[in-house]
DNA sequence: TCATGACCGGTCAAGGTTGACATGTCACTA
DNA sequence: TAGTGACATGTCAACCTTGACCGGTCATGA
């Protein structure tokens, strides 16, 4: 795979879980075959460079798989603002809610697309259907999330210490 | 409030979104307090310095709720761990999703905990409450999502194309 | 009296990340 | 023929973030 087709890959998988742009892609790639875990092939047209791992690369990967717990730190600007919902105007507070309402009907659509695409058939297209299981369940409950919100804004003092079942 | 408290409370409160060191709060106070967003008031013991927000701080605070719009990518390294399942061994695979699964379970019950501590009263516990339960949905999402991909670890085969409703 | 641990402030180097800038190719179409 | 837009690679300064290091205070209990 290429620099260029990676950093559009990147965005279209594991985009709702991790970005980079191209400018960091790059020179990671770079870095990668200097240091032998990566490997690139033949130059093809417009100067474009193809990439494969090597059997080294793979096992860094497996190895930062299975001998370092995840780092479990999430962020998530848009669900920080939610803390200050008190400081925005009602008008914008609502805004602010709905806009991750359609925020997330679109991922919930996008995503519904890409499992519907195309039934897994490789070991790793089904871990990609896991993980897409994942970014489908948490964009359901943000849309369930932003609609109880919009409720709860429009009467405030009437509800109190409703908790999700 | 002190650097000190507000390393804790931001690890508290807001951890579920966002992170930061005392080693970044610190500076990041002084560099406030420059530009007239925050002021100190007197030390107290141990060198402790308290701060308080200005207008104009909380002015640059309505600016960025108002005027900007969320950068929606989020950073989620667990999340993004599950694309690679298919390159752990099968028991590596499975204790990936079950560290998730108790993960959010613990999360879960924390968010449960703080959510019953108390009825919000002011703005401000009403908004923490909306966000919080935006992290209990979340927590829950996640919860069922790791025992839903643990039948499907146990059985890759068989199964296909189930999108959660 | 001394050790422990919570409290409290900070710095700094290394590394990660972004956004703007820079350069050029190739296919298509007005 | 010229312009547009997708393809393709890169650099760089500024900024963000982490983890390690450093200094010190105060209350409690052994």
């Amino acid at each position: 795979m290429s620099g260029y087709e990676l950093a559009q890959r990147f965005e279209a998988s594991v985009g709702s879980t991790w970005s980079a742009g191209h400018s960091q892609i790059y020179p990671e790639l770079n870095r990668l075959a200097d240091e032998g875990l990566v490997e690139a092939g033949e130059p093809g047209p417009r100067g474009r460079k193809t990439y494969a791992i090597t059997g080294e690369g793979r096992d860094a990967v497996r190895t930062w798989l299975a001998e370092t717990d995840p780092d479990r730190t999430v962020r998530d600007e848009a669900a920080l603002r939610t803390f200050f919902l008190w400081l925005m105007t009602p008008a914008d507070a609502r805004a602010h809610v709905e806009g991750e309402l359609a925020a997330a009907q679109e991922t919930l659509e996008a995503l519904r697309g890409t499992a519907a695409a195309r039934r897994p058939a490789t070991p790793a297209e089904r871990s990609q259907r896991i993980a897409l299981e994942a970014g489908l369940r948490w964009a359901q409950a943000r849309v369930e999330w932003a609609r109880w919100a919009l409720q709860r804004l429009d009467d405030p003092p009437a509800r109190d210490g409703l908790v999700a079942q």
